[in-house]
DNA sequence: ATCGTAGGCGCC
DNA sequence: AAAGGGCGCCTACGAT
């Protein structure tokens, strides 16, 4: 077998890996620590990580541990991307809820100790002085079992003994790790699910560094339309901005004082023209659009307010460097388990979109999943006649021709089951599906009822979700409000969250196939992939995104009933993506 | 001066 | 009576 470990370790060491906070961990024959690692099979390949998921559930196969994607973050810097991983942080997400997964926390929990006791840094240092010799110090653990946070800050990093302890830690981590997701209830899902959602962590740190194309010039376009020409000083920012007030204000006399930033002023100003809202967002502003032009201003004002704070010049000049928009990603969040993003990745403005442009000589192959959660939904819950329904392209069809109603209203109705609204048109279609799909109404029911109750839930992947106590203060219509809110939350993320570990199993899965067509995901958006493509590449990596939905699928619901699709095309702009 | 909250809105 | 879930990010405002 040929030694690459001594080539890794000098590209790790140019990566600046000791700095950063790798564990420096490889495990060989179940046993060797150290940082000698890799070789083919490790798949520490800048050039082309492969066999992301290929081999996931083969824990057995040797595999990088990480404590967090910070890890993945400092390798990518580096030019190393790993293929697969294991991250402590995402795992412990999983596995136990929320989003605090720091080393000391992650330790605790494992062991069974409380998170209370979880030792500061400045306390311990005296405990040692009274305490211990001093000799044990070198052991990252303290005798009671909890980290020393003398360890936390980077102390392990103080030479290669420490460094290799701090990878026997993560190591005896992740061992732990393991045996927990073989002894605790969680589904048998969890292990895969486990590998998935670390694989995520680096694809995640990818993102950050790959960054999304833009079009510079045409995202200065697009903004000038919306909030005028750039402006050289404070002075024209401040006349600019006063200009677009002026075209609000002017509809309404002596209203010259009233500061449209501050809701209640523009409450008060429609208050003058005869407008009573009790608030003044934007889908309640809508139906009196014809009462008073200045109703149209204020609603034309407030898009143009929000390109120029939030997506204008300074957003651009911001997160925009050398042509690629580049924001924070994290694997998942503290509720469900999406991946979230910063700098504006997830919630552009479809306006905006004209901006998101693939490079010359490559092209955006862009794929996103068809009724998402209704399949997820008819997956999880085991409904086989909601899972027939899923054969048609289109599942609203079958669901609206069984209820017997129109396409939108059966839309609506799953939508409402789902999000669980009450509220709405949608009462009698309701009650039509509690009729024609028992199965997947009781299950949300059943996860509804969990919430109400208080009692935490796991999702099809296994992902821990913990329902937030009520306050005792609250009177009994505020514990009613609260109880009800869980069940809303407890409803939705059984489905949302599963639909998020589809996704992401499909995601690692397409990163690992379309590396070696020179293809790189550089958005990932709930239900949907953009991959930036070389133009000669671009038909074969859009059927390997349409193959990886079905292994995604296949490994995450090995029920072949529920039928999932995509809607694929290859587009220059992302504007180009049909509605 | 710094912080958390509320209202608001962008996306899914 | 009744209020759909998640996230990020902006501003104004009131608390500390």
């Amino acid at each position: 077998m040929p030694d690459l470990g001594a080539d890794v370790v000098a590209r790790l060491r140019a990566a600046g890996v000791e700095r950063g906070g790798f564990v420096g961990l490889a495990l060989r024959d179940g046993l060797g620590v150290g940082f000698a690692a890799g070789d083919a099979a490790f798949g520490v390949d800048a050039a082309a990580p492969v066999d992301v998921v290929r081999t996931v559930e083969d824990a057995l196969q040797p595999r990088w541990v990480e404590w967090s994607n910070d890890v993945a973050s400092v390798l990518v810097e580096g030019g190393l991307r790993l293929a697969r991983c294991w991250d402590i942080a995402a795992v412990h997400r999983l596995l136990f809820g929320g989003w605090r997964a720091d080393p000391a926390r992650v330790i605790a929990v494992l062991s069974d100790l409380p998170t209370s006791g979880i030792p500061a840094m400045g306390q311990l240092n005296l405990l040692d002085a009274t305490g211990d010799d001093g000799s044990d110090f070198d052991n990252p653990l303290r005798p009671d079992g909890y980290l020393r946070p003398e360890w936390v800050g980077g102390g392990w990093a103080d030479s290669a003994e420490r460094m290799a302890r701090w990878a026997a830690t993560a190591l005896a981590t992740q061992a732990h790790q393991q045996r927990r997701l073989a002894v605790l209830d969680a589904p048998a899902r969890a292990s895969a699910a486990a590998r998935s959602e670390s694989a995520a962590e680096l694809l995640c740190a990818e993102l950050a560094a790959d960054g999304l194309p833009i079009d510079v010039a045409r995202a200065e376009e697009i903004i000038a339309s919306f909030v005028g020409p750039r402006t050289s000083s404070e002075a024209d920012a401040a006349a600019e901005r006063a200009r677009r007030d002026a075209e609000v204000l002017r509809h309404v006399p002596a209203s010259n004082d009233i500061d449209l930033r501050n809701p209640a002023g523009v409450k008060s100003l429609l208050n003058r023209v005869g407008v009573d809202v009790p608030n003044t967002r934007a889908w309640r502003l809508e139906p009196f659009r014809d009462a008073h032009p200045v109703v149209d201003a204020v609603l034309t004002w407030r898009k143009a307010e929000r390109i120029a704070t939030t997506y204008g010049y300074a957003w651009l000049d911001e997160h925009v460097v050398d042509g690629r928009l580049r924001g924070a990603w994290t694997g998942c969040d503290g509720a469900a388990g999406r991946m979230t993003a910063q700098a504006g990745l997830h919630n552009l403005p479809a306006d905006m979109r004209d901006a998101v442009a693939a490079e010359p000589g490559y092209v955006f192959v862009r794929a996103d999943l068809g009724q998402i959660e209704p399949r997820v939904l008819a997956a999880i819950s085991g409904d086989r006649q909601f899972a027939a329904a899923t054969a048609d392209d289109d599942m609203y069809a079958p669901v609206a021709a069984r209820l017997g109603v129109e396409r939108a209203i059966a839309k609506v109705a799953v939508l409402a089951a789902m999000y669980g609204q009450t509220s709405g048109n949608a009462g009698q279609a309701l009650r039509g599906l509690e009729t024609a799909y028992p199965v997947a109404m009781e299950y949300l029911r059943a996860a509804d009822e969990a919430g109400r109750d208080e009692r935490d839930l796991r999702t099809h992947g296994g992902r821990l979700l913990r329902m937030w106590p009520t306050p005792d203060h609250l009177d009994g219509r505020e514990r009613r409000a609260v109880a009800n809110a869980r069940g809303r939350f407890a409803r939705n993320a059984m489905v949302q969250g599963a639909a998020a570990e589809l996704f992401k199993t499909w995601a690692v899965t397409v990163r690992a196939r379309a590396a070696v067509h020179g293809a790189r995901i550089v958005l990932c958006l709930h239900d949907e992939l953009l991959v930036h493509a070389p133009v000669a590449a671009a038909d074969t990596v859009a059927a390997v995104l349409d193959d990886c939905l079905q292994e995604a699928a296949s490994r995450w619901a090995p029920d072949r009933a529920v039928r999932f699709v995509a809607d694929t095309s290859i587009i220059t702009r992302w504007s180009d993506a049909k509605p």
